[in-house]
DNA sequence: GCGGAATTCTAGCGGGTGTTAGAATTTTTG
DNA sequence: CAAAAATTCTAACACCCGCTAGAATTCCGC
């Protein structure tokens, strides 16, 4: 019943569309321009976008208020608007930022190994990204991830199709460790990919960076993974 | 400053305490009471609780209304307070019954067992029992699992000793199979240890009984745990 | 069917929510 | 430095939240 004039509202804010979800933060490579789009605005553009990341991961989307991610991007409530049409639409930015990022890192990760790199040490090394992205750099993958299950139904379905595409990224890796046969047969290979999403993604939970390096971390995660934790049945030693 | 008097306000609700957090839905073995606690009101508490449970689980903590709750209990939601001091009580039990039932579940199919069962065999059926109670019985062990991290800070340190008691058996389970020599000895148990139950409690957001037999199911999260995905590098069999 | 207890409802309080209009301020530009 | 544009703030609106007091209703032993 109030949700019927989607363009008539807002002082129309310069910044029409990001043209790069995945950019990094504070790296601007237009010289100087003065058209249509201020840098100016841009930067407090990204502190708010900043602040929400880490506000929603924290709190919730339900749990955070305007007022929370304002105070933590040192602004008023009212001013967010300027930048951002509503609650849900800086949630859906920073949801989109967080995969992308991830699927920019995974990708990155896995074009810079040598072309005759088998297929398992692929999704080793996809693992490692995928982690590495999630507890190491920004908030933003990780807010993805937590709080993806918490959206509304729009939002949820308008992110989709990015996280659908991440998600055929896996497939395709895990299949073509199949064809080569690196992976056993009767394995349920949706099964595996979401056992390990939710393996990977719930880190975040409760990783911690004191208790030992990431590398190792990430390693060990891999080879959980990829071996189970059983020894396999004809090297057993006799108990202790 | 609103929060000093815990036992003065409410009407005295009949029910001090419950007598057992695991009890299953709708089992009543006494048989005709009327001293201090009519089983009329037990009902319209459980019809309460089984709507919270849901409810919460759906659209989170903050997500969830009162009147939310109170409509899928068909009542009104002042009259929830007179079976619940609060909002974050109600959420307290859903979170304490849910992980009670999963531990009893467990514990209940490992006593099935045969003694001379080997530790892998063990954690095996652990498995299965989790699963089975995440997936297929009430919404309890899903909420629990699901909302624990939006839950406010005092009602999570309130729920946490039973959590960790939880976590402990797995734990133990987890060195039993260690000191048998099932398990390899560079695996990391802690990161094994929440690696599975990050896939575990993660196929509650995924997992479609339609596609396939719960039964099916939960065998191959198993094996997919216990032995990974890989095919050991003695028994590869050539590519497609 | 009566009386008292148990349970639910009604109505509202105080406060906080997302959101907006317009004034005030800062920044940019000529 | 002045005019215009961009950005932020103030103040409020309409609404909904968790929660409570007390009236209304239902239940149940007699």
């Amino acid at each position: 019943m109030s949700e019927e004039h989607p363009t008539t509202t807002n002082p129309s804010p310069p910044v029409p569309e990001p043209p790069d979800l995945a950019a990094r933060p504070a790296r601007g490579s237009l010289p100087g321009n003065g058209a249509d789009a201020g840098p100016k605005s841009e930067r407090t553009r990204q502190r708010i976008l900043d602040a929400a990341a880490r506000t929603f991961r924290d709190k919730g989307f339900a749990g955070t208020t305007l007022n929370d991610i304002a105070v933590a991007a040192r602004l008023r409530a009212g001013s967010i608007y300027y930048h951002f049409d509503s609650k849900e639409r800086l949630l859906e930015e920073v949801l989109d930022i967080g995969i992308a990022r991830v699927s920019a890192a995974v990708r990155r990760a896995l074009e810079a190994l040598p072309p005759e790199t088998s297929p398992s040490d692929r999704i080793r090394t996809g693992i490692e990204a995928h982690l590495r992205s999630l507890l190491h750099l920004g908030e933003y993958t990780s807010a993805s991830f937590r709080i993806f299950g918490q959206a509304p139904p729009d939002v949820r379905t308008r992110i989709l199709s990015r996280r659908r595409a991440y998600a055929d990224d896996w497939r395709r890796m895990l299949q073509e460790a199949r064809a080569a046969g690196e992976i056993h047969p009767d394995r349920d290979l949706a099964l595996a990919r979401m056992f390990l999403f939710g393996a990977l993604n719930w880190s975040v939970e409760w990783y911690d960076p004191e208790k030992g390096s990431l590398d190792d971390f990430v390693r060990e995660a891999a080879e959980t993974f990829l071996h189970g934790i059983l020894v396999p049945l004809g090297e057993r030693t006799a108990g202790a």
